[in-house]
DNA sequence: GCCGTTTTCGGCCCGACTGTTTTCAGTCG
């Protein structure tokens, strides 16, 4: 087994044994001990031979015992008895939110019930909310959650999805007769999520590659194995739990590749588009060919195919039916930011607050992907959990980033605030403090209950502040897990436009909040919008790429991102709304 | 299960919130 699939193992057995009731902190150490194998630099080969796992904060003896087992075997035989214990449904059961261990393992005990469906019927029915300790609203809250269960589907995030894309990809690239190979479908697009992996090759010999590609080591199950498409159940072990994705194999011959990566990257709507567009000048599109009425075209690229049909080439970013075909037409596609674009990012963490890494390991890593300055936004007093800054902390923090500025060469830190918005739309500072701020990250992180009428009331009453800068997280959704609270999204964009805020793209792919819809719009405003990557570690910084995948969903270019601009434009731009504050 | 200048037992992050209770358990972040 691989780290990866270790630590999700132990996530595993940490859930399962919550649900059978263990020791809490019994169940920490296991999630614990994951994280502390997630984040460890060292080679587990190393770390199993030579007995170090022990060393690690959070791995004590018994941990490196049972990690060496797995490394070794890939099995643990209590984990083979808890699975036997625990029935599987439970563990669905842990997604409905408001439901936890305890409630959940009443239900099993007292009712026997194991699977959603079930746990369906009998809040239908009635029997939850009678149970002790239950009621109408808890049976309510189970029952929507369940809705949202049904809802997500089997959807898988694109951090997730992607690498297990390109894992295969590469792995069949490699394969004698493979002409030429990509992504398509929603990756290929860079979608927030995805419900399975779509794969196309050309090659003039596609048997070996498919019987390659159905015994790869991340096959999981076969469904499909024909001469052109094969379809596996991939199984993907990432962070706390196992996912299953489908993923498709398509083997076509060299002339049609263009043709096949083209209908295959969709979008269905952009597909529909382009064929309609070909139909009205007597041509006909489909994923082999683009052919008149005598004869086809030949294309070489999917460039080809569109300036045979008139048109720029398109980004598969942009390839949504939302304009693209006409801006092609008239030559004003956007030209797309770029993450080598990027000059630095304004919403991270450090250790002063929640993050894992100091302000200067932080520092030298965001100059290490080529950045000119660090933003650090640590969360504010009233986020107690998150270790929220008091205004001592934040002096101290400010004395350290003098100091740091002082001695960083290549690389300097900004001062921020990742500052609660609070129940009634206030700020968690005073003014006085506020002021000693180079920007303010506005962002709600309690309260999420609250009607869309008073959410929204609240963060336009934050927008208004002179103090803030930028408003993060809009909506704060967590992708498959929780949607957004409700809120005015139209109405917040007016806000920011009218009291001249930025807002965030936080690219956490957890988040990616702002949506891509609304970035779209919020350009069309002339919003600034910021590509930043909520990193609470040192390689999160690097998630700014999913920040990009959504910018250029939403047709930005460079001058739409604030953090393009270089440190000076940007200091620039920071003193004067300052200035403007102040008098 | 981890940890230790209070060191092999007895804590471990904990306050806010919700929905259920009538003082609190469970969940969340």
């Amino acid at each position: 087994m691989v780290k990866a699939e270790i630590a999700a193992t132990l996530y595993e057995i940490s859930r399962l044994l919550e649900l059978k009731g263990e020791n809490p902190f019994r169940c920490r150490a296991y999630q614990t001990a994951a994280q502390a194998l997630e984040l460890t630099e060292l080679s587990l080969d190393i770390l199993v031979n030579e007995k170090r796992l022990a060393a690690i904060p959070g791995i004590g003896s018994s941990m490196q015992e049972k990690i060496s087992i797995l490394y070794q075997t890939g099995e643990l035989p209590e984990l083979n008895q808890l699975r036997s214990d625990v029935p599987p449904g439970l563990l669905l059961m842990m997604k409905i939110p408001g439901l936890g261990p305890k409630k959940i393992k009443q239900i099993y005990e007292t009712l026997g019930i194991s699977e959603l469906s079930v746990l369906k019927e009998a809040c239908l029915k009635n029997q939850i909310a009678v149970l002790k300790g239950f009621g109408e609203k808890t049976q309510q809250k189970i029952l929507q959650g369940i809705g949202f269960i049904d809802q997500i589907g089997q959807r898988v995030r694109i951090d997730q999805a992607y690498p297990l894309g390109l894992a295969l990809l590469e792995q069949l690239r490699q394969l004698p007769g493979v002409i030429r190979s990509e992504l398509c479908g929603s990756l290929r697009r860079r979608r927030e999520t995805t419900k399975d992996i779509d794969i196309l090759i050309s090659s003039d010999n596609p048997k070996p590659i498919m019987d390659a590609f159905v015994q790869l080591p991340e096959v999981h199950q076969v469904t499909n194995h024909g001469e052109t498409k094969s379809s596996i159940v991939a199984l993907l072990r990432s962070g706390e739990s196992s996912i299953f994705l489908n993923a498709d194999l398509r083997v076509v011959s060299e002339e049609a590749f263009p043709f096949a990566l083209h209908h295959f990257t969709g979008s269905k709507e952009h597909n529909i588009r382009m064929r309609s567009r070909a139909i009205e000048m007597g041509l006909s599109l489909s994923e082999y060919s683009l052919a008149g009425k005598s004869k086809s075209i030949q294309c070489k690229t999917e460039t080809d195919i569109f300036a045979a049909l008139g048109l720029d080439y398109i980004p598969p970013e942009l390839r949504e039916d939302t304009g693209e075909l006409e801006a092609a037409e008239n030559h004003r596609l956007p030209r797309l930011i770029e993450a080598d674009q990027l000059c630095g990012v304004f919403h991270n963490h450090t250790t002063y607050s929640d993050g894992t890494h100091s302000l200067e390991e932080m520092a030298e890593a965001a100059k290490e992907l080529g950045w000119e300055y660090f933003g650090v936004a640590d969360h504010s007093q009233s986020l107690k959990v998150a270790r929220g800054l008091s205004p001592a902390a934040v002096k101290k923090q400010h004395q350290e980033i003098d100091l740091l500025n002082k001695k960083l060469k290549g690389v300097q830190i900004i001062k921020g605030i990742e500052c609660d918005i609070l129940e009634d739309g206030s700020l968690d500072y005073d003014d006085d403090l506020l002021r000693t701020f180079d920007y303010v990250v506005a962002s709600v992180h309690t309260h999420f209950q609250q009607s869309a009428t008073d959410m929204t009331k609240r963060i336009c009453t934050a927008l208004r502040h002179p103090a803030v800068t930028m408003l993060g997280h809009a909506t704060g959704r967590l992708l498959l897990q929780r949607p957004g609270y409700a809120v005015d999204l139209d109405a917040i964009l007016l806000a920011a436009k009218e009291h001249h805020k930025m807002i965030e793209i936080n690219a956490q792919p957890l988040r990616l909040d702002l949506d891509w819809r609304y970035c779209k719009k919020a350009k069309m405003m002339g919003i600034p919008l910021v590509i930043n990557p909520d990193a609470h570690q040192k390689s999160e910084l690097a998630l700014v790429h999913f920040g990009i995948d959504v910018a250029r969903r939403a047709w930005l270019e460079k001058a739409d991102v604030f953090n393009t601009s270089s440190y000076e434009q940007v200091m620039k731009v920071l003193k004067m709304r300052k200035s403007l504050w102040k008098s």
